[in-house]
DNA sequence: CTCTTTGCAAAACATTTGCATGCCT
DNA sequence: AGGCATGCAAATGTTTTGCAAAGAG
């Protein structure tokens, strides 16, 4: 079972369509190594519908991540997705800022931290690292 | 010398003026514990400057921003800023997701992870704490 | 056939900018 | 006096929403 048709399934499970324009977004989303902004989304639909409208990506991003299909992150200001289902369990990314390339690592902070805190009742943590890619270092 | 004072000091040196705006503003960030958003500094420039306009918010915090006078962070979306001169050197903030309230600590998962990190070139990271502080915990 | 999806247009929201007036130094 | 600061209005950029038409199951 790809994880395409994985998140079509969810999305049927919950009364929703599969669409020949969710099934494009799922697919660039599923092929990019990275987050996408939802205009950088749009540039890659182009080729296939190149009259598709933001709304409709808009909506689906919104939706993707409303049933977990899509991780997101804000980066400069703008909110930006990639597909979830790669990487199994809690992981944090490291985001490469030329390229946009995101690799997974399992390593997390609040590992070491938990009881070095002070004693506030933690919720949630935001982590990431930002540099070069291997590709874009040697680039330089 | 008080942080504000040394604020403007900078400011001057930049060739910028001291205004009551501006000196009410640095007050405000100054006293408050934690991270504010634009709409929420004009709040409580509301009592002293009724009339005072939004552009001059945004065009001062971006300029205390500049000058490295605030910190700040993205928070659901929204810019928020805080006075950086309390804690020194680096460190990253426990924020509290009810009253808003930052706490700031030293410990840095960059200290731990530096020589475990595939060799990627880390320019930069993001670590930030939510939660609830002491006192909005007692109050739940 | 019914309910969801899409496109269009408009609105909402945070933020920025041009320009003329006003204030600091 | 001269340059920076401010207010106003308008523009910008991203994201959301209402509504009617088109499409999926």
């Amino acid at each position: 079972m790809t994880p395409i048709k994985e998140a079509i399934d969810t999305m049927k499970q919950n009364g929703l369509k599969e669409t020949d324009k969710r099934r494009e977004m799922l697919s660039i989303l599923l092929e990019q190594e990275g987050y996408l902004s939802a205009k950088e989304v749009q540039e890659k639909l182009q080729t296939k519908f190149p009259s598709i409208s933001q709304d409709t990506i808009y909506r689906n991003l919104n939706l993707f991540s409303d049933l977990g299909i899509v991780e997101s992150t804000e980066l400069n200001g703008e909110k930006h997705y990639q597909f979830s289902c790669k990487h199994q369990g809690h992981h944090h990314h490291f985001i490469c800022s030329n390229c946009g390339k995101t690799i997974p690592f399992d390593m997390c902070p609040m590992d070491f931290f938990k009881d070095q805190l002070p004693g506030y009742s933690i919720l949630s943590h935001r982590f990431e690292l930002f540099g070069l890619c291997d590709e874009c270092s040697e680039k330089e």
